[in-house]
Formats: structure tokens, C-alpha cells, sequence
DNA sequence: GTCTAAACGAGACGGTACGTCGTGTCTTCGG
DNA sequence: CCGAAGACACGACGTACCGTCTCGTTTAGAC
């Protein structure tokens, strides 16, 4: 899952440092719960006690690093409930809202889609290794919630999956309103109505 | 409405030269359509033929001038139409997909976008000079929708507007999916039944 | 011996304002005082309550103001006193150490010396309203010492002059060393032997 | 004796580049003798092809960086000759005036000796690495010759150098009379007298 | 009294240089 | 082969002056 995984097999040569791969990933998600615009390739560096060689030796960039470090410490979120679709989904807006609340992912995520908004590659990546995922667990959710009949038959799955997911990235992103549990209630008490089946 | 509209009224000193000011806007917003990343100030000085210090003089950063360069290509779009509350949501909504359709405010959106995430003066101005206009104006039919009995009377307005607006934002920012009218239905589909009052 | 003396014939229109002028030397004077680097036409201008204009209008750059300011302030040194070549000249050496002394005057002439040093038209400027006049006054001084036989009739009139002034210049320009009239008896004592006729 | 001399013995880390470096003196040089007021980090990066940090990286200031070119350049005028004091004196006196004719040596000088009289750092700077070294020669000298009765026992050795050496300096920087081998005799010829012992 | 011409203020503008920060690449030494 | 240390080019930042320019306003003497 991780782009980085150490990989087991070992040939010749002085093994990767894998409590250095560690602090540096601790290091840029802190530099992005204070502030995403200090994650920077050097400031990691130097505050990891680690020089920058070493890391555009394993990550093209500071975002390709931020998405390793995301993914470490968001794991848990992929996991989802039981009951129905309804709740599953509302499931997973609550862990999405989790990540979003938890400042070092939270500014991680923002430093990340910033870059994804203006840079193809990033965006690329981002969808890959964040968005992706993501969406697959809440594409077979629904399909399974139609197969049972409990959602409408005719619905675009993707863009019920935008209508669940985004409200929560723009208020976190852009307008700054709280996110809160309320706010996962309100809003799947709208969207909920137009996916379940009618009675 | 502009942040740097000209007063007719003039006093000494020598007047600004309007002429440049829009050569610099369309020059912006230029780049922003080829490369969103291309937006700097001393790239925008030297494509528009003017100096860095003239464009330090009327605007702080690049993002203000992006903003400014927005609302000039954008001031149809808060002309709404008349109907039922859904039609207005609904032509809403088609107005900011051709603003993400268009190659020059979309590549401008994205650049704004992107520093909004991560900076917050910038997420201000986003706010108060993108955002919120349209808010505004999404509040009031929704409101109003209430007030006739179309829409529900318990509806969480400020949610209602991100269920509606975001996931657009979310397609053209991150993930890339196609931005077409069928979008527009597909999420209108699924958002209407969650505001409409049951009859 | 002003270069912009005010000429009394008058046209028609608005006579220039002698109080702003004064204001505007006395300004740059001060900023000398405090550090020949602010003398700057943009410091001297707001400091002097003027506009840029004004200053552009009379003066061509920072320097002229500044001789400008240099002569008003310093026309007493060149009266000379009765007695010796030998005295006359140290009276004479005796006043450019107290113009050295004086911050306002020291400091601009700091900063019309630094400029002269790297561009011809300030040197130029500086030696025809500053040295040359002092120089001249030294000159007749000398030829009057040989033609009373006081001093060697082989003299480099030039050098001579170079070998009495310059030592004052150096110490108070470069070498930071204390600019007393111990000094000033110092060099005579060195330079005067060489000067006067054998007996 | 340089500021920036290349120690022999090698840590980790790419080795500074010693073509780069003599280039970056010799362009700072070249563009002296043109005219001491082209003298800036920005000229001196684009015409030495290199880039503005590197000049950061090792020099401060263009004083800095001139100082260091001088220095390799004037290396030879330290070496005094042999003689009487009177003698020597003169060398060196020569030894100046070699220099203030070389269009390089002159620049630089003048360059530097501009920023030394309004700005006190470049002036510590100038009299540590220019003045002092000289002045030390000179001060040495002037002690022998005392000791060995050649000079007079009571002299003021600070003004004796003054004396010798301030009317090279005046002569270069601010009268623009000719500095030639004449003009050494005819300083000589004023100060000697002051200098030996009455026989 | 108006007329006229200069002085003056306010401010826009292009330009050059400053010093700093971050990027990505390259080179060399040591574990 | 990993990692540290550091040199280097490049692009952008925001600021300070410079000198020029275009206006509007003020202030005198001349008619």
C-alpha cells in the first residue's frame, strides 16, 4: 500500500535506515499540522537530522512523501462497519472527518491538494494513492446497497460518491465552516433521500 | 464588486493606466490557463510587458490579482434565472460548470484553489471574494424555496449549498472525472429529493 | 558661488519658495549627519516634506543637492588669515579639520567623496565647487611664501598642495584615526621643512 | 592573506570550484576597470556565469569580493626593497602608484574605497585587508630608520605615513591630475625633509 | 480682475539591484 | 550501496531607489 514499503529481499549493500524513513515521515506530517507551507524538501531535512540527499533518494518530492506519511498514520480508515449502506457510508464520512479534524493529517491533506489542484502529476498521485481508494470502498458499498434493493437502481455511482465525499472537503479545505458530527448528519440527511430506493 | 474598480472622480497625480491593468488581468489569466503553476509575479510582468513593481503596487500577491482577473470573466454568472428553487440551484450550478470549463477562469480557479488549501489569507479572500457571492446567492433561493413550501422547512441551509456546489469543485480540482451537463443532472438527481418538502 | 544662487530678476510666475529650499539643504544635511547613505533623493523629499519633483526640478541627483548643502554651510572656511604661508596654511588646514569634525558637514562630504571616487561627473562637480576653490586659495598662499622667499622656489605647487591636504582626507574618510589639532601640527611639522627655503 | 584561501585538507562535500572562483575575481576585476559603479553581484554573476547565490555563498558584498580580487592581484607591492628608509619609502610609493595605474587595480580600488567612505563596515574591512598591511610596512620603515638615526627621533609615525602615502590616494580618487613618477619625486622631495634627522 | 507661466504636489511607471529561500542536480568522502 | 556534506544553477520573492512621465493645484507678476 505504502509507495515506500521496505521491500524484504536484501542484496549487497548498506540496508535502508528504516528508523530514519520514520522520523522523516513524523517530521513533515508535524511541519504540516503547524503549517503546510513548511513542508519543503529542505525543512524536513533539517529538522529530521537528515540531509536532503537522502531524501531525493526515496521521494521525488515533499508531496510524494506527505501521501507515505498519510497513508501510515490513515490506515485504519479503509476499514469499514457493517449494517446498511446508508450507515456504512455515514461510516465512512465520520472517518474522513476524523482525518480531517487530526491536525498532522488534516494539514498534510491540505498540502497535498493544493498541489494536486494546479500540478497534473500530484493530482495524478493524489487520486491514486488517496482519493482512489477511497471511492473503490464506497463504489462497492453502494453497488452492494443496490443489489439488495436499498438504494435506486438508476443511480450515477460516481457522482453519489462525489455528492457524499466533497461537502467534506470543501468545508475543510476552503470555507472553514466546523466540521463536525453534525455536520456528517446534516449532510447525509440530504443527499441519503436520493439514493435510497423509493418505499 | 472588483476589488480594484477605478472611481471616475479624479484628483492629482497621474492616472492609472487602465489599459495596462487589463493587459495584465488577461495575462494572468493566460497563464493560468496554459500552467496554473505559471502564475507568478514576475512572470505576469514580463508577459504583460510591465513592470514587478507596478504589479506590487495594486495587488499583494498573485492570488489577489487571479481573483480580481475572476471576477472580470465572471460577473454573468450571479445573474440567476427564475423558477422553482431546483430549476434556480440547477442553472446555479450550470453557470459554475462553464466557469470550469473554461479554459482561462478554470486555470485561475485551480491556481486560487490551490493557495486557498494551504493559505489562509488567501482562503479569506477566496472566501469573502469567490465563494461566498455565490453562497450568498445559492442562501437566498434556497430560503426562499422554503419560504414557498418547496423546500424542506428543517433543511441545514449552509449544508444544502456544499451538497450542491462541492462536488463540482471536487471533479475539476482532483479528480479529473468529466464536467459535462450530464453532471449537473446526475448530483441534481441525487441532491433535489433531500431538499424538496414531501407532498 | 551657490550653483542655484537665486537670480533676483524676476518673470512672471510663481517665484520659487526659499524656505523650502533651505529646508530640503538643512534635510540632507541631517540625513548626512546620521548616515551618508540615507541621503537619497526619495528620504530627502519625504523627510523635507517636498515632493520628489521638486527636488528632480532643482537638482539632478543627491550629490549636487548635497554640494549645494556643503558650500552653504562652509563659506567661512575660505577667508583666510594674515601671517606666515606657513600659518596662512595651517589656518586653512585648521578649518577643513573643523568642517571634518562637524557631523552635518563631514557626513555629506562622506557621501559627495564616495560618489566622486566612482563617477566622473560627481568627481568633476566635486573638485570645481569643493577642492578647486580651496586649492586655489592655497595656491596663492604658496606662490605669495616663495615670492617673499619663505618658501623654496622649486616647489611642485600641486604636490604641495596634495602633501598639506591630503593627510586630513585620508584619516577622515578611510583610516577612522582621531582628526585633532594635534594633528594638524603633526603634518606641518612633517610637510612644512619642506616647504621653506633653506636659510 | 586572502580571505577566501582554499585550505589543502578535504572533508566530505563536492570541493569548491577553484576555476569558478578566479573567474568570478577576474570578471569583478574586468568590470572595475570599466567603470567601479558596474561593480554589483548581479553583474558580476551574469557575466562570470554563475550564479548570484554562489556569489552569496562566499562573498557578502561586492566590496568583499573585490577586496579578495585586489588582494590577488597586489600581492608583489608588499615586497619592499632594500636602502635607506627614504628609500624604501619611495618604492613603496611607486609600488601604490603601479597599482592606481592599472585600470584593474585602479577600479577596484576605487570601488572599494567609495563604500569605505560612507559605509563603516566596508571601511573596517578596507583598512584591515588594504590600509593596515601597507601602513605596517610603512610604520616599519619609518622605526628603522629611526633606529638608525636616519630619521628624526620625534616623529608623529601615523602622520608620517599619512604623510607619504594620503597624496597617491587624493591624487587617484578626486583630483584626477597625473600620478606618474614625476609626481613621487615631488612628494618626496616635500616630505623627506620632515622625515630625516637634522645632520 | 483676469491671464499666464512657473512652482509644486501627487502619483504611475519601467528599470536595476538587493538579499533570501526553495528547488533539483552533482560531486566527493565515510560507514 | 547508504548516507552526510556541500557546491552550484535557477527561478521567484518582496523591497528600495532611480529617473521619467502625466496630471491637478497654487501663486505670483503682467496686462
Amino acid at each position: 500500500m505504502s509507495i515506500n514499503s521496505a521491500p524484504v529481499q536484501r542484496g549487497p549493500g548498506r540496508p535502508r535506515d528504516e528508523v530514519r524513513r520514520a522520523r522523516i515521515l513524523d517530521t513533515a506530517a508535524d511541519l504540516a499540522a503547524q503549517d503546510p507551507r513548511l513542508v519543503t524538501m529542505e525543512r524536513i531535512a533539517s529538522q529530521a537530522h537528515v540531509s536532503r540527499t537522502t531524501l531525493y533518494k526515496w521521494w521525488t518530492a515533499a508531496h510524494e512523501l506527505l501521501i507515505d506519511a498519510l497513508q501510515e498514520r490513515t490506515h485504519w480508515s479503509l476499514d469499514h462497519a457493517e449494517g446498511t449502506a446508508i450507515a456504512r457510508l455515514t461510516a465512512q464520512l465520520d472517518d474522513l472527518v476524523r482525518i480531517m479534524t487530526d491536525p498532522s493529517t488534516e494539514g498534510a491533506l491540505r498540502a497535498v491538494a493544493s498541489g494536486a489542484a494546479t500540478d497534473p502529476e500530484i493530482r495524478r498521485r493524489f487520486h491514486e494513492h488517496w482519493l482512489a481508494p477511497r471511492r473503490e470502498v464506497a463504489g462497492q458499498i453502494i453497488t452492494a446497497g443496490i443489489g439488495t434493493g436499498e438504494l435506486r437502481s438508476d443511480l450515477d455511482v460516481e457522482a453519489a460518491i462525489d455528492a457524499v465525499f466533497s461537502p467534506v472537503y470543501e468545508r475543510a479545505f476552503y470555507t472553514g465552516a466546523p466540521l463536525d458530527d453534525g455536520f456528517v448528519g446534516s449532510v447525509m440527511r440530504i443527499v441519503a433521500p436520493g439514493l435510497v430506493a423509493a418505499t
